[in-house]
RNA sequence: GGUGAGGUGCUGGAGUGGUUGAUCAGGCCAGUCUCGAAAACUGGUGUAGUCGAAAGGCUACCGUGGGUUCAAAUCCCACCCUCACCGCCA
C-alpha cells in the first residue's frame, strides 16, 4: 500500500507516478473525494463521541453524589442513536477507501526504464558465454527423460499436467543444490536460514500483496483461510508482521528453502513442456529488511548474492532491469536474473529480486523504533526486499541443458560434487 | 478432537461496570549527586486516526469481532491463540 500522506500530497500526480502500471483512473479519483468525505464525517462523530464521554462522566459523579442524572442520560442515549448512523457511514467509506488503498501498484522507483510491457526492459550485465556446441543442444525434457531422471508421465497419473516426478539423479541433483545454496548464502552472504511454514494464512497473503488481487493463482485449502505458500516471501516477510523492531537489529537477511505452489491461472499453453512452469516446485528464497535509506544498496547486493550462485555453477546469465510496465504489483523496482538455456536457445527467468520499499512493510505493519534527530523516537516502516537465490527447478534445467554431452549424459558443474557425493556425471545406466 | 485454565503497555503483574490509556514493580531514557560508576532521588517512557501554523486538543485501542449500557479492560455471545491433561500421531 501507498501512504495516505503520500497520496494527498501528491494526488494530481498519481496517474503519472503510475503510469504504464494497471490500475484504475476512477477509483483514484474516488479516493480524493472519500478522503475529503471521510475526515468531515469523523471529524463529526469524534466530536459527538467527546460529548457525550463527558456527559458519561457526569452522569458518573451525580450518581455518586446520589443525584438525579435523568438529564444527562437521555441527552447520551440521544447522541448514542447519531454516533451509530453515523458511525455506519465512516465504515462504509473506510471500507471502499481501504479497498481502493489496497489495490493501487507501487510506484516504481526514479531509475525504473520507461516501458508498457517486456519489450521495455534493459539488459543490464551479461556473465559467461553461451557454451558452444558440436552437435544441436537437446532440451531438458528430452535429457532427462532419456536419462531416465524426469519423469513426467507417471507425475501426470499421480497428480496431474505440469507437475514432475524427479528421480535418482535429478533428485539427488536437486538436494545438493538446496544445501549448496543455503550454504552459499549463510556461511558466505551473511543470510539466516529459516524454515518456515509451507502453508500460509490469508493475513500473511495480503501482508505480502498476493492477496486479494491475486487469489486465483493461489491453492486455498477448502473450508479454511489458509493458502499453500506459492514462494518462501510470504512466511518469511510475515515473519516480522505486525512488528517493532529495533534499529540495531537491521538489516536482518533470512533465506529460506520451501517448495512453492501456484495455480498458474491464466498459464495454459505457456511452457507446457518440462520443467519450467509447474505447480509445485522448489526454491530458496532470500529476505532483507532493512532501513529506508539502506534498501537501494541492498537490492544490489541482494541481486548479487543469486548471481554468485549462477557463477559458481558456471551458467551463462544475464541480470535485466524490469521497465515500469512488466514490474509486479508491490515492487518499485525489480532484477530478473535469466540464465542461458542452450536447449531452448533463450535466455529464461531464474530469479526476480525486489524491492519493496515500504509497500509491503505498510500492508504488514512492519516497522523499526528509530531515534530522531530531535532525540525522540518514533516509528518507521521499513524496507523490504526479496529474491530468489535461486529456483531449484529451473537450475537444474540449466545444468543439464548446460552441461550435456553428444552422447546425452551430462556433467555436473564442479561447486556441486561435493553436495552429491563426489558425482561428477549423470549417465543413462548400461542395464 | 475432548476437558480445564488463561490472553492487559518493553517485561512481570494488578484491575469484575463509572473521571482507568490503565495501580504497582522492573526495564529503558534524561537529570540530580559523583573524579567516574554503583546506589539513592526526581522526571519521562505505547500505537493509530483526526483537528490545529504551533502549543495543544479530541477519538479509538486491555487477543479478534459482535452485543448489552448514559458509561465496558471489567457483563453476554462467537471466534482465534497459548498452556495443562486426555485421545490420536510423524
Amino acid at each position: 500500500m501507498l501512504a495516505r500522506d503520500f497520496l494527498r500530497t501528491h494526488f494530481a500526480e498519481m496517474p503519472h507516478l503510475l503510469r504504464n502500471r494497471t490500475f484504475d483512473a476512477g477509483s483514484l479519483a474516488r479516493w480524493g473525494e472519500l478522503d475529503a468525505e471521510r475526515r468531515r464525517v469523523l471529524t463529526a462523530v469524534e466530536a459527538m463521541k467527546a460529548e457525550r464521554n463527558t456527559l458519561s462522566a457526569e452522569v458518573g459523579r451525580k450518581k455518586k453524589a446520589k443525584e438525579d442524572a435523568t438529564a444527562e442520560m437521555e441527552r447520551a442515549k440521544e447522541l448514542g442513536v447519531s454516533v451509530a448512523a453515523q458511525e455506519k457511514r465512516v465504515e462504509e467509506i473506510e471500507a471502499e477507501f481501504f479497498a481502493i488503498e489496497q489495490a493501487l501498484p507501487n510506484v516504481p522507483h526514479e531509475s525504473v526504464p520507461e516501458g508498457e510491457d517486456e519489450t521495455g526492459n534493459a539488459v543490464l550485465k551479461t556473465w559467461g558465454e553461451p557454451g558452444v556446441f558440436s552437435f544441436t543442444p537437446k532440451p531438458h525434457w528430452e535429457l532427462g527423460t532419456a536419462l531416465g531422471i524426469l519423469d513426467f508421465e507417471r507425475a501426470a497419473k499421480v497428480t496431474g499436467a505440469r507437475f514432475t516426478v524427479l528421480s535418482g539423479e535429478a533428485s539427488l541433483l536437486s538436494r545438493a543444490l538446496i544445501a549448496f545454496m543455503l550454504d552459499l548464502h549463510t556461511r558466505e552472504h551473511g543470510y539466516r536460514e529459516v524454515l518456515p511454514p509451507f502453508i500460509v494464512n490469508a493475513a500473511s497473503l495480503f501482508g505480502t500483496g498476493q492477496l486479494p488481487k491475486f487469489e486465483a493463482d493461489l491453492f486455498r485449502l477448502q473450508g479454511t483461510d489458509w493458502y499453500l505458500a506459492p514462494t518462501a516471501e510470504v512466511p518469511v516477510t510475515n515473519l516480522h508482521r505486525d512488528e517493532v523492531l529495533r534499529d540495531d537489529q537491521l538489516t536482518i537477511s533470512y533465506c529460506a528453502y520451501t517448495p512453492c505452489f501456484r495455480a498458474e491461472a491464466g498459464a495454459a499453453g505457456k511452457d507446457t513442456r518440462g520443467l519450467i512452469r509447474q505447480h509445485q516446485f522448489d526454491k530458496v528464497e532470500l529476505v532483507k529488511f532493512t532501513r529506508a535509506e539502506d534498501s537501494a544498496e541492498a537490492h544490489e547486493k541482494l541481486t548479487r548474492d543469486a548471481e554468485t550462485v549462477l557463477e559458481r555453477l558456471e551458467l551463462p546469465y544475464r541480470r535485466v532491469v524490469l521497465c515500469r510496465g512488466d514490474m509486479g504489483f508491490s515492487s518499485a523496482k525489480t532484477y530478473d536474473l535469466e540464465v542461458w538455456l542452450p536447449g531452448q536457445n533463450a535466455y529464461r527467468e531464474i530469479s526476480s529480486c525486489s524491492n519493496f520499499e515500504a509497500f509491503q512493510a505498510r500492508r504488514a505493519a512492519i516497522r523499526v523504533k528509530r531515534t530522531g534527530a530531535d532525540g525522540k523516537g518514533r516509528n518507521e516502516y521499513v524496507h523490504t526486499l526479496n529474491g530468489s537465490g535461486l529456483a531449484v527447478g529451473r537450475t537444474l534445467v540449466a545444468i543439464l541443458e548446460n552441461f550435456q554431452r553428444a552422447d546425452g549424459s551430462v556433467a555436473i558443474p564442479a561447486a556441486l560434487r561435493p553436495y552429491c557425493g563426489g558425482l561428477s556425471e549423470i549417465r543413462r545406466p548400461s542395464c
